[in-house]
DNA sequence: TTCCAAATCCAACAAAAGTTCCAGAAATTG
DNA sequence: CAATTTCTGGAACTTTTGTTGGATTTGGAA
């Protein structure tokens, strides 16, 4: 249960100052695989650091479609939004192998940043950064096709890169799709047109990129970069 | 110059605090109409409060589209995020009308933060909340219609809200089009779908809700009541 | 190895969103 | 009040995304 703080990020700065206290205010908590930790608009669950496991954060509509908005591995940490007003969960969390955490109540929360500084400025860091992510995110839903999100996916750049824990190679295609707020067939269809592209390729069941920069331009610009027709005759 | 913290959504608690220090710290800018108050990716422009006209927030796609993230008036507040970390600027802001504002530069704001911890506080809270807006909005993109976004729109819930300064009724379907990150047309289509569809009508060139449980339905599941048919005989 | 369940491929189709284009209506302004 | 610009209406079309369903492959478990 020793935690490092300076692995943490945005919250190395703990790491500096009375650890004590907030190590006191934590409980662990050990979740099963495919256990919940907590229900979106549910109570607040308070700040939850992952010491062990996969979680997986998500959300879903009314129509029963699920939206991955990050597969978490140690050290990151979860639910800051929650944690900092009090207010109901913004999302689902499930353990999706055994997990453990670590996790600090709102209250204790409250208390702690009176007490220990570091931590607020920490929080406010974590914070700013959690909001440049989800604008990143939300420019990448309005603007850019499927297969330009595939592509930044498996370029994993900024966007995905602090939140998605597995590369590509390793996800189902349904998984794919909850990722990219989609469906599997339109992965699918999407893996496949990148492949013929000559960006990605298979050996096996494993894929890999085979042309970064053409995976770079079709996330920058939407585009697939014009290919050379062969001529018929 | 006088400005009243109590109004300031978010930063009610610093009017029961040291304001002279953080109104010490803030300069006082006037934009005229159309003018660039800051661009996305220049270094951190900081902590802004509107005392007094129209601001635009937006997004810009490599296509030139473009997406309006936020219609301020008084007083609210923007660029948080960017004050806090004193990263790079996340979004476009221009003034719409002439503009006053107050601002906050990063390193005055980090000063300020350590002598006032009310306003750090004030500050945790402002970043939740704009963190659950964008995971919002984040969802809409995924998973709602444009006639579901438009009919959230027209109720201005939660979202919308606190973001959008006019009603629908005044903006051009060309606005409407950039704050639903699609098209014009495509505007134009989805407004004739809720006319005739009874939840919206228009009297002149003002469009008024009609039918505001079915408004709240569409927006909700993404999809229209079922109308019923006139038989044909 | 054999079998099963999960994952994938692929085609054909349906629906939604984006594009192009042009004609009118409304507002603004000289 | 004309002239010009801005905004709206709407048709026809393209592209993208979503859906359905069946055929195949794959990796493990028995």
């Amino acid at each position: 249960m020793k935690l490092d703080w300076k692995q943490v990020p945005y919250f190395e700065g703990l790491a500096y100052c009375n650890v004590r206290l907030v190590e006191d205010a934590a409980r662990y908590h050990h979740y099963s695989a495919g256990a919940v930790i907590f229900a979106e608009g549910d109570r607040c669950a308070g700040f939850h650091v992952v010491l062990d496991g996969l979680v997986r954060l998500y959300r879903m509509n009314s129509e029963g479609r699920l939206h991955t908005l990050s597969l978490l591995r140690p050290l990151s940490t979860f639910n800051e939004v929650a944690a900092a007003d009090g207010g109901p969960n913004p999302f689902n969390a499930v353990a999706v192998t055994q997990v453990e955490a670590l996790v600090i109540s709102h209250d204790r929360l409250k208390q702690l940043m009176v007490s220990e500084p570091a931590l607020l400025t920490s929080y406010v860091g974590a914070l700013a950064h959690l909001n440049r992510d989800y604008i990143e995110r939300l420019e990448d839903m309005t603007f850019r096709s499927i297969p330009s999100r595939l592509a930044k996916l498996f370029l994993h750049e900024t966007t995905y890169a602090d939140q998605i824990a597995e590369t590509p190679t390793n996800l189902t295609q349904e998984e794919i799709a909850a990722i990219l707020g989609t469906t599997r067939e339109v992965v699918g269809r999407a893996l496949r047109g990148l492949m013929n592209a000559g960006l990605l390729a298979k050996r096996g069941r494993y894929v890999y990129v085979v042309d970064r920069h053409g995976l770079e331009l079709l996330a920058e610009t939407n585009t697939l970069p014009e290919r050379e027709r062969i001529p018929r005759r």
